[in-house]
RNA sequence: GGGCGCAUAGCUCAGCUGGUUCAGAGCACCUGCCUUACAAGCAGGGGGUCCGCGGUUCGAACCCGUGUGCGCCCA
């Protein structure tokens, strides 16, 4: 067979994926083993694969990976959500390409047009998780918007309104003028902005004069219905009760007081806008305010704004501040910094809006489910990094009631329905509503019942998500929700923390007295150099299936996790991937080069020790990548496995087992080195399951049922602590050989004699032949004397001349003995200093005692080996 | 304004409850090599006041206080 000299993707990629799939090999049902569970945050439907969900994707398929070959009956769920806003916004703006304007369309026709968009696009994202190697079990790929997980939404609906934990209620809300819907809070982005403060002066009604306000909404003056001071501010107080006048308007207001006001911003005194300001509402209510509003739902003046009626907000910000000028209102303006609300889907300013909406009493339903927050502060959900405790505390410490209604067509409608004379009814489908109200006294006939046109947050859907992608709400003790919930481990980005994470716990306690989840993985952000995140609209992020296609799946997966703790945001550049491409191609040359061996029978009894060193070390290596996985220290893991890989197998095992040029292998050195990589591609495979897979096919046939993604995990056996120190002590001295020709400027394989001093032979012995051809030495010999005009090397206690028959430079090695002597006899002076101390010795743990002196013999046996050295070079 | 977190090599990060010749890894960098697995590579090497200051301790990268600089969340 012939292999090519670098390692390909994707024609294997794509063979290998199809295989998995038509076996089956993803497909998880309840058995009798262990299962291991992981509902993939469902991504948005409009969205397309993003470098975040890459790295969010490759950790989740490394867990389940890694379960699965952990012989655990590995379930990942994959699906999408239906993403209202988003979703609306865009078949919105694809109608309008196409001239047709929503608003001439009525409710059924639009959902027509966004179901078929959805069948069209909305599979995207998870066709190209599949590009990524992820192992769904995609039998089971759900949708927040299909008529189960729809039922479902309805039925925690109606059964959260019964408890008397949704209400509707009329408040300040956040508005979306572009989307013309209400956001929830946690959909508000807070940005920095540069603003205009105004400082405007409201005339007095019985004089020339005036108070000055500072505003940086001037356009909501029409909107105005008090000014309001400080009680205790001397500049004001006996203004407190008079009369201004809205300038431009000539509307009166009265001045009131209160100590909300803060006396150091602005003027000290606030034009009160009580239907555009959630704090001036507040005001408004406390003081009995009339609200005027004076802004459409697509933030343009109404009627009742008298002026600028049909213009933009910031239009008519700009219009009023030119008309205030010109009467001498404006006095001044000042450059300020503040935040300001956007919309997190359409990116619009948001408007603080008087609305009536739907709300789930949060205070009550915490009150109702303590574990909440509980179960995450004593780690029964634990959070990995744990850091991200203390944001989610404070968030549920200061929760705020949630507004679920959005006033779209895109989602599921409220199941709250309307008998002609305005009664409500909330039931979970139209039919009971009406039996409801039949059973009221209503006189209505079914199609005359109205139901509430608003639409439920997305979240209130994907809350469910891991309860209802397993039916637990159609039939709660179905034998797939009792096997796979709660699920192992969330992973997911920390700014989906309130969204998510908080509210699925909320639901699993609330649904099912239970924890969703055992563990939450917080995924890093992936941004750029500039620590900008990454987004297609930015324009900063690579094409993710292009670089799938450059550097292979594998090469992207290793690339991105190799830098990417737990929490940690990952600053991307393409050399990552890179990197990840090149252990890729380099494992392929490892199969190359065994591929391409000439065998003989027999055994070579030379090679008994370095199997017995790469045997133990490997064992001790995979107890310690397996204590990593169980701390979900991933990229620790992958770092280990990548480093035993490149250096252990590739540069030290493969090097010292390889024949010389033209010699076959024996047979037993050929066994025992597929063995170990077979089990080294096992250990891989979860990084990168592509490669790994074709490897294992090639080094021996195997049946058409085995392969990787379905073996077991190589088991760490017992290993001898004593036969790595071996290996390790003759990897040193062949290092020290090489530098020694690479520092005096000799050829790689320019031949040396060796002498050793030493009290334990048997290392050199035992590795004779690997010593003799790794470091091209020409004859060792044991010695117990000094050996002059011979480079002087120290390994553990051994001594080892090295000569390299080239002319010695004496004084050179005068130096570097000196230096080494310098070195010791601080190193010895700072141990014995430490050792005189009587409190030392009295507190130090006697352990740690012990070491201490023996460093300090160890210490005195070199100076003492080194003296006589450097005595021997100047006589 | 309130809260949380971070600061270790040029970069990204490890460093468990203070204690080995403990300051480490990968990448980057430097030197020498196209040596029949791999130049997407091989061999070797240099590099750090562990952010500043003060304290606790026999002993501090690690604990405490404080200053500075960043980042995130919330209002």
């Amino acid at each position: 067979m012939e292999l090519s000299k670098n390692f390909t993707p994707a024609e294997i990629e794509e063979k290998w994926y199809k295989v998995w799939m038509k076996k089956k090999y993803f497909r998880s049902t309840p058995d009798e083993r262990e299962p291991f569970t992981i509902v993939l945050p469902p991504p948005n439907v409009t969205g397309v694969l993003h470098m975040g969900h890459m790295l969010n994707g490759t950790i989740q398929d490394v867990l389940v990976r890694r379960a699965r070959q952990k012989g655990k009956n590995a379930c990942w769920v994959p699906g999408t959500d239906h993403a209202s806003i988003a979703t609306e916004a865009k078949v919105v703006k694809l109608l309008q390409e196409q001239g047709i304007e929503k608003s001439k369309l009525t409710r059924e026709q639009f959902l027509e047009h966004a179901w078929a968009w959805k069948e069209k696009y909305g599979g995207i994202i998870l066709d190209q998780l599949k590009k990524l190697g992820c192992s769904c079990d995609w039998d089971r790929t759900r949708f927040t918007m299909e008529p189960d997980l729809s039922a479902a939404v309805n039925k925690v609906f109606v059964d959260l309104h019964k408890k008397g934990l949704i209400y509707k209620g009329t408040k300040i809300v956040n508005w979306d003028p572009v989307g013309k819907t209400t956001l929830s809070d946690e959909e508000v982005i807070h940005k920095e902005v540069q603003s205009n403060l105004y400082y405007l002066k409201y005339q007095f009604v019985d004089s020339e004069d005036g108070i000055t306000i500072a505003t940086t909404r001037p356009e909501t003056i029409m909107a105005d219905t008090a000014i309001c001071v400080h009680p205790e501010d001397e500049r004001y107080k006996h203004l407190i009760g008079t009369m201004v006048k809205i300038p431009i308007l000539g509307k009166e207001i009265p001045i009131i007081a209160d100590d909300y006001i803060d006396i150091s911003f602005g003027t000290g005194c606030l034009k009160v806008t009580p239907a555009h300001d959630i704090n001036d509402y507040n005001l408004g209510l406390k003081h009995g305010l009339e609200i005027i509003d004076i802004l459409t739902e697509d933030g343009k003046i109404n009627e009742k704004g008298i002026l600028y009626v049909g213009q933009d907000r910031f239009q008519a910000r700009k219009e009023i501040i030119k008309d205030l000028e010109a009467i001498g209102s404006l006095e001044k303006t000042e450059q300020i910094q503040n935040a300001i609300g956007h919309s997190e889907r359409t990116n619009a300013v948001v408007e603080p809006r008087l609305s009536t909406q739907w709300f789930v009493d949060m205070k009550a339903f915490m009150a109702k489910n303590p574990g909440i927050l509980e179960d995450v502060m004593n780690d029964t959900i634990e959070f990995v990094p744990s850091k991200f405790k203390n944001t989610y505390r404070h968030w549920l410490e200061n929760i705020k009631d949630w507004n679920i209604s959005r006033q779209l067509w895109w989602g599921h409608q409220i199941p709250a329905w309307y008998s002609p004379d305005g009664e409500m009814f909330i039931e979970e489908t139209a039919e009971k509503a009406w039996q409801n109200a039949l059973n009221a006294g209503k006189k209505c006939r079914l199609e005359e019942m109205r139901q509430d046109p608003d639409v439920l947050d997305t979240w209130f859907s994907s809350w469910l998500w891991p309860i209802s992608v397993f039916d637990g709400f159609k039939n709660p003790n179905n034998p797939d929700i009792k096997y796979y919930y709660p699920s192992n481990v969330l992973v997911t980005a920390p700014e989906i923390i309130f969204f998510w994470v908080a509210r699925m716990v909320m639901a699993g306690y609330e649904y099912k007295q239970e924890r969703p989840f055992k563990h939450v993985y917080f995924n890093g952000i992936v941004r750029d150099k500039q620590r900008r995140k990454m987004s297609k609209s930015l324009g900063n992020s690579p094409e993710p299936l292009d670089l799938i296609a450059k550097y292979g799946a594998d090469g992207v997966r290793i690339g991105m996790l190799l830098c990417s703790p737990a929490g940690n945001d990952i600053l991307f550049e393409e050399s990552f991937v890179e990197q990840g491409r090149n252990f890729t191609n380099k494992i392929w040359n490892a199969l190359r080069l065994i591929k391409g061996w000439e065998v003989k029978s027999g055994e070579d009894d030379s090679l008994h020790n370095v199997f017995l060193w790469f045997d133990s070390k490997l064992n001790k290596t995979l107890v310690e990548i397996e204590q990593q996985f169980e701390a979900f220290k991933l990229s620790e893991a992958l770092m280990t496995t990548y480093n035993f890989i490149w250096n252990d197998f590739c540069s030290w095992y493969l090097e010292m087992i390889k024949p010389v040029y033209g010699e076959k292998i024996h047979q037993n050195t050929l066994d025992k080195t597929i063995q170990f990589f077979d089990r080294l591609m096992r250990l891989l495979h979860p990084f990168a399951p592509f490669v790994t897979e074709e490897i294992y096919q090639s080094l021996k046939d195997r049946n058409e049922n085995d392969h990787i993604c379905i073996s077991l995990a190589p088991a760490a056996k017992a290993f001898d602590e004593n036969e790595i120190s071996k290996g390790e002590h003759i990897k040193s001295l062949i290092s020290i050989i090489r530098d020694v020709r690479n520092k005096a400027n000799l050829p790689q394989k320019h031949p040396v004699k060796i002498y050793i001093e030493t009290n334990n032979k048997l290392p050199y012995l035992d590795y004779e032949s690997v010593l003799t051809k790794m470091a091209f030495i020409e004859d060792i010999e044991f010695t117990k004397i000094e050996i002059n005009n011979a480079i002087n090397e120290i390994i553990g206690n051994d001594k080892i001349y090295i000569l390299t028959g080239v002319e010695f430079d004496i004084e050179a090695e005068k130096k570097k003995v000196s230096e080494e002597i310098d070195y010791y006899t601080g190193f010895i002076q700072s141990v014995e200093i430490k050792l005189s101390n009587e409190r030392f010795v009295q507190n130090a743990k006697p352990e740690i005692l012990a070491k201490e002196r023996q460093k300090l013999i160890d210490g005195q046996v070199k100076l003492q080996n080194l003296k006589e050295t450097l005595e021997k070079l100047e006589s």
